[in-house]
DNA sequence: ATCAGAACGGAATGATTTGTTCCAGTACCT
DNA sequence: AGGTACTGGAACAAATCATTCCGTTCTGAT
């Protein structure tokens, strides 16, 4: 592969990570700001994507698989014997900063889910129990799972204009919210914990 | 009063009701959503404010002076000799419950602040810094004013069609980031913490 | 009883936005 | 040279929405 292919390869990677810098800080952009981040035209985009929700489509699938990923590795570090709040934490850590949440969350009930959406959501909420049932021994008694997958929510609620110091404030609020996590002698969180159902609704169209 | 003048007065009240929860619900949200929430046309509307800015306008003010008011009587509470990290909780919870961060950050840039708005604003700054230091001392060391308001805003990022069921599980993630502020014996938040300018900033117009 | 006018609902309008297509030109490779 | 994959950007169609407008309903005073 050399020369225009290279390219061509060059430019797709260029365009993913334009629409991923652009969708994430705005999920209303239109697609022209995505050839302007990427510096390209529109055609570029049209040539690789046959529609809008084709590229939108793409980058939620990347964010699912990055979230398999991620808890793949997070359990093998575990089965490895590592500290359970060390991995616990830099899994948190690293999903933040991979925006995952953004991506998923921004797109939600605008597109109905591929069935390669369907078998890595599903297969994301395996990976998620299995790694829950592995660390929860280090969380306090009365967190839940999907206590956790609303975590990423919470932090990625903070956005300012500078991409560096939005994560650098994210890690602050993870932190944050990671010693609320840890705390054992407090007072029972209120309420019913949030239930699969509620969380995946929001995916209908609507 | 009655008859008309009573429906007018009805009205008045039901709009602005509707446009709250129509707005906090979705800060894009087309005015026609707001006339068919509340059950009124588009007339009812634009009689009483001159144009959709008008209304968010209006909106926003209250919501500001909703702060105000709470962060007052926060004070007030203090100085009466109640415990510290219960007026904190309280005051943390009430300002969830009336959403006020949801109301000012929708709309932050897309109008331009009236001289009554900055005078609230520069209120509202004034008093939370004199609550603020009031309570510091039950709060982790290592934490801010700015960091409170930051707080709101992750909070805010909780959303489910059901408004009562967002109010029940921002409850949870409250008592959950409470926990947190409280968390004396943990490392230092990382980061430098947020600065007046970098939270300001977000109120320019885009 | 009547009538001026306030308040109403909702269709019509006009401006803006935006996804998509199309076209003509350009750089690169064989 | 010729073919391929790209480029910017104009053009188009559809959708969205704030705002205006008009005819109607109801109230309260005459």
């Amino acid at each position: 592969m050399s020369g225009r292919q290279a390219e061509a390869a060059r430019n797709d990677q260029r365009i993913l990570e334009s629409a991923r810098a652009v969708f994430v800080a705005d999920p209303g952009a239109p697609i022209t700001a995505v050839a302007k981040h990427a510096g390209v035209g529109i055609s570029a985009l049209y040539t690789r994507y046959g529609s809008k929700e084709e590229l939108l489509r793409t980058l939620c699938t990347d964010g699912l698989q990055t979230f398999v990923q991620e808890t793949e590795a997070a359990i093998e570090r575990v089965k490895q014997g590592h500290d359970h709040w060390q991995v616990f934490a830099a899994f948190m850590q690293n999903l933040t900063d991979a925006d995952t949440s953004s991506l998923t969350r921004a797109f939600a009930g605008k597109f109905a889910p591929t069935p390669e959406m369907f078998a890595l959501a599903n297969r994301s909420a395996e990976l998620s129990e299995e790694f829950f049932g592995l660390i929860r021994d280090v969380l306090r008694p009365d967190l839940v799972l999907h206590d956790v997958s609303l975590s990423f929510e919470l932090v990625a609620a903070i956005k300012f204009a500078d991409p560096a110091r939005t994560t650098e404030l994210r890690h602050r609020y993870l932190a944050l919210i990671l010693d609320g996590m840890r705390a054992a002698d407090r007072d029972a969180l209120p309420g019913p914990p949030p239930a699969w159902p509620e969380i995946s609704e929001r995916w209908n169209a609507s």
